[in-house]
DNA sequence: CAGCTTTGAACAAACGATTGTTCAAAAGAA
DNA sequence: TTCTTTTGAACAATCGTTTGTTCAAAGCTG
């Protein structure tokens, strides 16, 4: 028994056949699928429409649609590492919010530095209608690559100084929320491991981090803050630095010299939380991971994503949306490494 | 002094201005721009052509090519998840083989169980040319979302009995390395952390540490090995039910599983590597966040995605490239949580 | 110098949609 | 009954490329 040469791979069902074995017009099927409504049908043609398309399983070629209409309902997101809890969510946010407008999201990642590159390259070959970008780098690199943009865009996790919309999270809200649980706890030398000096939300962190000593009616301390980078290298440096110090907690600005920070303390031969509580700002699964289960304080990172894509479309739209205020933090996880200060200063 | 309405936004220049200002027809503009062999142009035209078209930094509208050739010069990849090590590196693989051979890459990410319309979208729309499909369904799940593929794919990281090309780790000979090197410290009780039970790398992994345990000499012992899966949770379950057989080592089938047993390992008072060693497969920033360091097997999961992405293209192109051997594990990464067996049977 | 090749490039028809415009038939007005 | 409106849909031009075909001029051949 012979096979069938696999079915002429259903060539492609285009408008023409919609409209041709609907006996109407391509135009009159176009209006009817896309629910145009300047134009009338009789119903019953724009039945026989419908019912033809979904028989045909007629799907819009977007090629085609995006020569025509110069629109490709389709945003991409430029991020510099994927393997990174916040931007991954943020992804997924966006993803989200897109499609729930009809948005398509085309997820770009590219190494630090060649921002540049993939922006002038996404926007000038009308690949997308606008862009999301996330970027490590600093302000006037950023500014340069942003020049090169030829479609609206939305900043995420950070601010431009003078320029277009962006989406943050309130991390100095989550920092003074850290600090409080912190406080709470009994604790009174709360150490501070910063982010990139001159960073934005390193700054936001640490400002958190003052307000929070202050409801606290805490000192503000500097010999108990060291910069630590995003590195769980740094976060040792940072740590093993501050340990003359004494601290009896530590805010680290994020998991990862949280991390770092942790593997000083367990080789100094201290106890956490009996001898010192760690708590880091952001919550991904890498949190449960570590010795002791870190306590974080969950950022909105996927509401921002999709505050960042909802955003741009309005705006792609016509409409001109106001800037959306820093996202409030979320609830703090509270997992082993943090606990009463310990009892003899 | 007024300032400019912003320059006529540089109205995308088009491969019809480029052929008006050179003077010659489109036709001709379009085959010296793309290299076109079949048709003699006089050099001095080329020459003309190529000129222009770079100082108008003409580039060509993706969408009238794509439509026009019903090819995009863009392959897909689908990935259940983008923070995860594995993914993120194979994304990054595939993107620079991508590149290089003069093809973009489409991320979508999608929930587990999402992939089979995901698929279909893709395919359908004429979005991509191929797609590389990463998944963590079953095997007959995995089956019927693939009958939706209306393109050629390729397999990442599985296999899929009498389907597809596929690119694979070779997880076995990893497995191997990871038991050699435990046994050259001196342990002979050393405890397998497997994964998901029915899967391929689980499978794999399973065989390549029996194969370690009979290359050097010691019984296969079943009550050493409990299924962990593939997270932290699993991990300490897994731990917890082995820790009565007093293994002096573990082999984790993941960096997530070994994260899950080291936990465990400290409740139970035991140190690493002192009186346990731990070692995990595929290499990550968290192994080196962990406490203490986790000593990994590298895996080339970079390579895994260029690969995969070099045969996809190649059989866009034509050929019909030959299946492609398990990719060898890449160096032993030794870090803090492997040592010596204790002393004391 | 007439006829045949080669060269080098222009012509023109798609690709699959969208959308401004035109138009016949039906309905309503006078 | 004739003229004007309204309805409902067909016409046709585009979007920016690619590519099969045609064709004039120049170069050869004998």
């Amino acid at each position: 028994m012979m096979k069938a040469k696999a079915a002429p791979p259903s060539a492609r069902v285009t408008l023409a056949d919609v409209a041709r074995t609907a006996g109407v017009d391509m135009s009159t099927a176009s209006r009817v699928l896309r629910g145009e409504a300047t134009q009338r049908v009789r119903e019953e043609t724009r039945d026989r429409i419908l019912k033809v398309a979904e028989e045909l399983q007629y799907l819009a070629n977007p090629l085609a649609r995006g020569l025509r209409t110069a629109r490709t309902s389709t945003i991409g997101i430029v991020v510099p590492q994927l393997d990174n809890p916040v931007f991954a969510s943020a992804i997924r946010g966006a993803e989200l919010a897109a499609a729930r407008l009809g948005y398509s999201l085309l997820i770009s990642h590219r190494e630090p530095g060649a921002t540049g590159t993939t922006i002038a390259k996404l926007s000038q070959t009308n690949r997308v209608d606008g862009l999301l970008v996330a970027s490590l780098d600093d302000d006037e690199v950023l500014r340069t690559d942003l020049t090169a943009a030829r479609v609206p865009y939305v900043l995420m996790n950070r601010v431009l100084p003078g320029a277009a919309l962006s989406v943050v999270l309130d991390s100095r809200a989550a920092a003074r929320l850290a600090v409080a649980h912190l406080a709470a706890l009994g604790h009174r030398r709360i150490a501070h491991l910063a982010g990139r000096e001159g960073g934005f939300n390193a700054k936001e962190r640490w400002e958190g981090y003052r307000d929070g000593l202050k409801a606290a009616g805490i000192a503000y301390d500097a010999s108990l803050v060291a910069v630590a980078g995003y590195t769980a290298e740094g976060g040792m440096w940072a740590m093993r630095a501050l340990l003359p110090q004494r601290p009896t907690a530590v805010l680290a600005a994020t998991l990862v010299s949280a991390a770092g920070a942790m593997t000083v303390l367990h080789e100094a031969g201290l106890r956490i939380p009996e001898d010192i509580s760690v708590i880091g700002l952001h919550d991904a699964p890498v949190a449960g991971m570590l010795y002791p289960a870190l306590t974080t304080v969950m950022m909105p990172t996927e509401e921002m994503g999709s505050v960042a894509a909802t955003l741009l479309i309005r705006s792609l739209n016509g409409e001109s949306p106001a800037a959306v205020a820093p996202l409030p933090p979320g609830a703090l996880i509270s997992r082993n490494s943090t606990g009463p200060a310990p009892h003899g200063r």
